[in-house]
DNA sequence: GTCTATAGCTAGATAGAC
DNA sequence: GTCTATCTAGCTATAGAC
């Protein structure tokens, strides 16, 4: 298994995305020296400034790097678009709660960007746009439903769904304190009786 | 009017405070300087450390001094406790926009102390009980509703609180890059509608 | 493509005068 | 109570050898 030049770089280069992710994500981004990324990577500190250019230029390259959370929720939405909307919600809920528990790096990065981004607009733009990405689809997703006449005709499907994706993204926020265990026990929970809630207050009256 | 020498020196203190915490909202704890934290007050570095002791001391000493966000919450909660809880929660809905747009202050001492508390336990667990408080008495408010008749008995009141305040916070939280027009006009559109969805998953069957 | 060496600066914190 | 002066350590970024 021979590699070439190029393909060692590439390793390289994503080597150090993922250890200044790692540091970013357990110190905040201000606070994570390049000095101390190049020595956790085991390279010097030329070398990322060789491949980033600029220490903002590395998280947005690492960012970039890591997949979405809301790419995943999107994606969940899709697989099966004309499942009964409880059946489906309930399986987005259960998807992300399994994603974020599985996944912690990815859980990380969310949490660290969203963070830092209260002070980096490039990076506010950047997470805005993920997230507002998952609420559209997620609206476009309750539209048809509305269509199919499984949800009330004025349910406003744009606060609907920020309301879906903001009360899980909130709970993941305020109870990161737990370990994985009491985290995924307590999420269920609450993802069980925030989709109960809003599916009462969604459906189409005398809807099954 | 004369001034103690105690009372301008706490006077000087509070200033200070309220320097930092502008400037520590604008662009992040570790990326604000001591120095031009004093630049900017008009007191010299030395005075900082002197009442202080360190940054992070002057962090935990401005948070201290604004009130938290949730307490307001609490606060409107208890005004009139025996309102129709329609009423009631577009009148909270209503005070909780009305107060971020009024006090800026307030609503950015909230969003850096989240966006620091994910890389400081300290301060983690400072805002943890801040919101846990909030969380517990609009639960403990929902849960007379409930007795009243007025809420659906089987209603998981954690969990609907924690939608209610998440959703508010949530928007806070994706909508700050809108000027105070625009975002008090999206708040009160969102606010409204998640009311409404609320009400209608929660209401107890045949209530008015 | 990677390292060593270092420039040039700014950081948080302290000591001591007033 | 407040300021000036300063220490030491750490920072981002660059230059040039290999």
């Amino acid at each position: 298994m021979e590699r070439t030049r190029d393909e060692q770089a590439e390793a390289t280069k994503d080597h150090i995305a993922n250890v200044a992710m790692e540091m970013f994500a357990a110190h905040g981004f201000s606070a994570t020296s390049t000095r101390k990324i190049a020595k956790q990577a085991g390279v010097s500190e030329g070398l990322i400034f060789h491949h980033y250019g600029t220490k903002m230029g590395l998280l947005r390259g690492a960012a970039a790097r890591s997949g979405a959370l809301s790419d995943h929720i999107a994606q969940g939405l899709a697989a099966d678009p004309d499942a009964p909307i409880e059946e489906q919600l309930r399986r987005i809920a259960e998807g992300f709660v399994a994603f974020l528990r599985a996944d912690r790096l990815a859980a990380r990065v969310f949490r660290v960007l969203m963070a830092e981004s209260t002070t980096h607009p490039e990076l506010y733009a950047m997470q805005q746009e993920r997230t507002q990405t998952a609420v559209k689809q997620l609206s476009r997703y309750l539209s048809t439903r509305i269509a199919a006449g499984e949800l009330r005709g004025d349910l406003r499907v744009d606060s609907a769904a920020q309301v879906l994706l903001g009360s899980f993204l909130w709970f993941f926020f305020t109870h990161m304190h737990l370990d994985a265990d009491a985290w995924t026990t307590a999420a269920r929970v609450h993802c069980d009786a925030v989709v109960d809630q809003w599916l009462r207050g969604a459906l189409a009256e005398g809807a099954p």
